[in-house]
DNA sequence: ATAGCTTTGTGACATTTGTCACAATAATTA
DNA sequence: TAATTATTGTGACAAATGTCACAAAGCTAT
């Protein structure tokens, strides 16, 4: 990937920022291609980057019990990384990739050092970090009293990607239940 | 409640901001005392306000299948409001005190434009956003892949204060499970 | 194509949880 | 204080879910 296709990508990410401070992150940034299975963040460790999917897709899981508990996945266009990352803290989750992926990857600290000058940057952030509290709390609200059933056709209405995308293992673990329990739905529907 | 004593209390709250900004902040911001009972927030409909305890208590919930469902509670020093809200949008909760409270009522179409201009504020928004952020996942973790037991258990150690200050039924709710469920895992310690 | 591995489906049974009904207790108000 | 209301506890039973075991189906790589 080019320098200029990398630009299109970051522009239509991160909009309303001038052009310059567009040039300064693509700077901090750098483009990857990595296999299905790499791991991007590893649970208990400190890492330094965050991404931006341009093709592939991912999960998020942690261990319980020795068994992975998914806490989210995401696909094109997404910008992820881990919310303990991004405070500079042990990351509480992994990220591994569900396919063969291409990845645009961003130095966490020099784009945090940017929200110290850059008030653009700055209110970009506010709105990401906006969406991303939606984002849990839509999923809280799914958790929280409803029984599987519901869960899966919130599912099927409003991520229908994932089920295409991700293992029935997965999306068990990703809904709270066991992955017995979702074969047993699925069939009944 | 005085003025300087309002500062007080916005300054240790706010902290980093410039005496210019907080004296603005203050001009945006209200005192009030309410009882038991108030609806600060009410789902469906838009607000113009985000508030902070001064003394008392609140819990958010909002209305499934003729229902309350708790989302959270808040007590002394705590920022309360709905992410909705904060968005311009109709709320997707209700906030009700718990107890008679004090409070201090922040406009929340002021602040939002303090962030447009004032670059302190704007961090110190991001720095709310990232709590809130930890906050809801570390929830999510409570209720994804934890039994009853495990998720009362998690309450008594990390949020003790609330099963002091909040009455079963709500208690029960906000963990996701029945009120007998709950009465029967606090009988079997 | 075949052997090996991974993923998904399903039966049997134990456990957990929800629901309904009602009793006991605590809190509030006249 | 007595009456009333709200909150909490508990028994009985039904429904949902988890666990274990194993079969079926899909992939993968040689």
């Amino acid at each position: 990937m080019n320098n200029s296709e990398r630009k299109k990508i970051i522009e239509s990410i991160f909009q309303n920022i001038d052009n310059e401070t567009i040039d300064i992150i693509i700077k901090y940034s750098s483009f990857l291609e990595l296999n299905k299975g790499s791991v991007l963040i590893s649970e208990g460790k400190r890492h330094h980057y965050f991404y931006l999917i341009v093709e592939g897709g991912v999960k998020s899981y942690y261990i319980k019990e020795f068994k992975e508990v998914c806490t989210w996945f995401a696909f094109e266009n997404e910008i992820i990384g881990t919310t303990s990352t991004l405070q500079g803290l042990p990351s509480n989750e992994s990220i591994q990739l569900l396919e063969d992926s291409r990845l645009i990857r961003f130095n966490t600290k020099k784009i945090n050092e940017l929200t110290l000058s850059n008030l653009k940057m700055c209110q970009l952030l506010n709105s990401l970090w906006a969406e991303h509290s939606l984002f849990l709390e839509e999923r809280l609200r799914l958790l929280q009293f409803t029984n599987s059933q519901e869960r899966l056709e919130a599912l099927i209405k409003y991520n229908s990607e994932i089920l295409q995308r991700v293992s029935l293992t997965d999306i068990a673990s990703f809904l709270g239940v066991s992955r017995e329990t979702l074969s047993r739905i699925r069939a009944k529907k």
